[in-house]
DNA sequence: TTGCATGATTTGCT
DNA sequence: AGCAAATCATGCAA
């Protein structure tokens, strides 16, 4: 798109207008100047030079009058600007100013003129619309930053994200940029171009009839080219933005596998839950504040796990185990933290007893059969009786159709959980932190496969924390 | 290259 | 609106 090229079109109707201008004179010229070759190129006599009063000398007076008029655009502009002050000195003007009048109004000329304003383009509309909704268009103030947004809602919101978003952000400031200088430059190529063809006609308006009307027509003309090039700004504009949009947002399928802690914070959640893994609204965002992906994303995930787990549930037994039992160290972790606080200094609570590292609890499959946790919780302890603890296996076995009779716990396995035993037996008010943790509550996965409410709401809502409460299940 | 894992989307249901 | 189920599409390790 280029400005030569509207100019050129411009002139073109400008052109095309006073060519019918000129197809009148010649008519005038052939007819009621017979004799008189116009278009011959002759050389006439100059005007002044002949004072006649007769017929013939009269007609040559038009004659050359046209003929000037002809030539004027051959002329330089001194020249011309010399000739039109003759021509608009000469004492045959208002005559030729009525002639002229009086043929346009017997050719209808000026009716032509009368079309009516065009309704706003549709496209052009829909253009705006677009510019406006992606930021382009409107106040610069929070320019893009609707489409900003939508980035991080479509891609995740994640920390490693916000290095495309800040690209995505400059780039569509960039596009704004390069729109609104070219959007100002086109505006004032047109108010130039307006004004200079208005200024030109109201000059010829002197020699040549041309209503207010007619100027405004050219006007409109001149604006309509103007917007056809705006449009084609307008579009490709929005072409751009669109390629923006493909490469940084519409990539929703090019999905990204969350972080390992993200991962590992959900399956912490969902086993911890299993009996009923529906995080509730305010889980979710807790969720995904943790792990840094969006409340929809984390419930996809949760859709995602509760299907697949469901379809395969003996493949997500030894994860089951290992979330179990990590859960089981962070709440002996939290258990030891407390103690520790309550005993400060004191020797019976060794820091020793406490050194489990997660690697300890990676069971290899032989030993990480679901007896575990249910040996671990099932076991006599006084102090740490955990209601129907051990149930979400069984359920899990009995669906899978595994027999299975008291598999054997790893030694070191069992060392932690005496030591666990032990700690939790030393921490008052800690029956309350694991018997409201869910996870050891039952599971409620029926035998037609899908999760029923939990018959015993205590087990799975934690006495001090509300429903779907993230602390008090992972990392506490 | 292949097969599996996994995040996202679509469809239909309640 | 939220969910289950099916499906798509990509990431990734072998």
């Amino acid at each position: 798109m280029s400005f030569s090229i509207c100019v050129a079109q411009c002139t073109d109707s400008l052109a095309a207008t006073m060519d019918d201008q000129a197809r009148i004179m010649q008519s005038i010229g052939g007819v009621s100047l017979a004799g008189h070759s116009v278009q011959g190129g002759m050389a006439l006599p100059p005007p002044h030079g002949h004072d006649g009063t007769d017929g013939d000398g009269r007609k040559q007076d038009i004659g050359d009058i046209l003929h000037q008029i002809m030539t004027i655009t051959d002329q330089s502009l001194d020249e011309a600007q010399a000739k039109k002050h003759g021509l608009n000195c000469h004492r045959m003007k208002p005559a030729l100013f009525s002639v002229l009048c009086e043929i346009k109004e017997k050719t209808g000329l000026s009716i032509r003129g009368a079309q009516e304003e065009d309704p706003p383009d549709p496209q052009l509309m829909r253009l705006d619309n677009m510019l406006l909704a992606e930021g382009v268009a409107g106040p610069e103030k929070g320019g893009g930053s609707a489409a900003a947004a939508a980035a991080a809602a479509a891609s995740g919101g994640a920390a490693d994200n916000s290095i495309e978003h800040s690209d995505y952000r400059a780039k569509l400031t960039q596009i704004r940029q390069i729109y609104h200088t070219e959007l100002e430059k086109y505006e004032q190529a047109c108010n130039e171009f307006t004004t200079h063809v208005m200024n030109l006609l109201r000059e010829q308006s002197r020699t040549r009839p041309i209503s207010p009307k007619e100027i405004e027509r050219m006007v409109g003309i001149i604006h309509r080219k103007f917007s056809s090039i705006q449009m084609q700004l307008k579009q490709s504009t929005c072409e751009a933005v669109m390629i923006l949009r493909s490469r940084f947002l519409d990539a929703r399928r090019k999905r990204r596998n969350f972080s390992k802690q993200a991962t590992e914070i959900l399956n912490e959640y969902f086993y911890s839950h299993l009996s009923n893994p529906y995080p509730s609204e305010e889980a979710k965002e807790e969720l995904a504040k943790k792990c840094s992906i969006t409340v929809s994303q984390v419930s996809n995930w949760f859709g995602n796990k509760r299907i697949r787990y469901k379809k395969n549930i003996g493949k997500f037994q030894e994860e089951a185990n290992l979330y179990a039992a990590k859960t089981a160290v962070n709440a002996a972790h939290a258990a030891a933290a407390a103690v520790q606080n309550s005993q400060a200094n004191s020797p019976t609570t060794p820091n020793s007893g406490f050194q489990m590292k997660d690697e300890e609890f990676q069971l290899d499959s032989a030993e990480s059969k679901n007896t575990l946790l249910s040996n671990m919780f099932t076991g006599s302890s006084g102090s740490f009786s955990l209601p129907n603890s051990g149930d979400m296996f069984l359920s899990m076995q009995s669906l899978n159709g595994d027999s299975y009779q008291g598999a054997q716990v790893g030694a070191n396995v069992q060392s932690q959980v005496d030591t666990l035993r032990h700690v939790i037996s030393q921490t008052a008010g800690y029956n309350d932190a694991l018997g409201g943790n869910p996870m050891y509550s039952q599971h409620s996965l029926n035998a037609n496969g899908g999760w029923q409410d939990a018959t015993t709401p205590s087990s799975v809502i934690s006495p001090t924390e509300g429903p779907g409460s993230v602390h008090s299940d992972t990392s506490n």
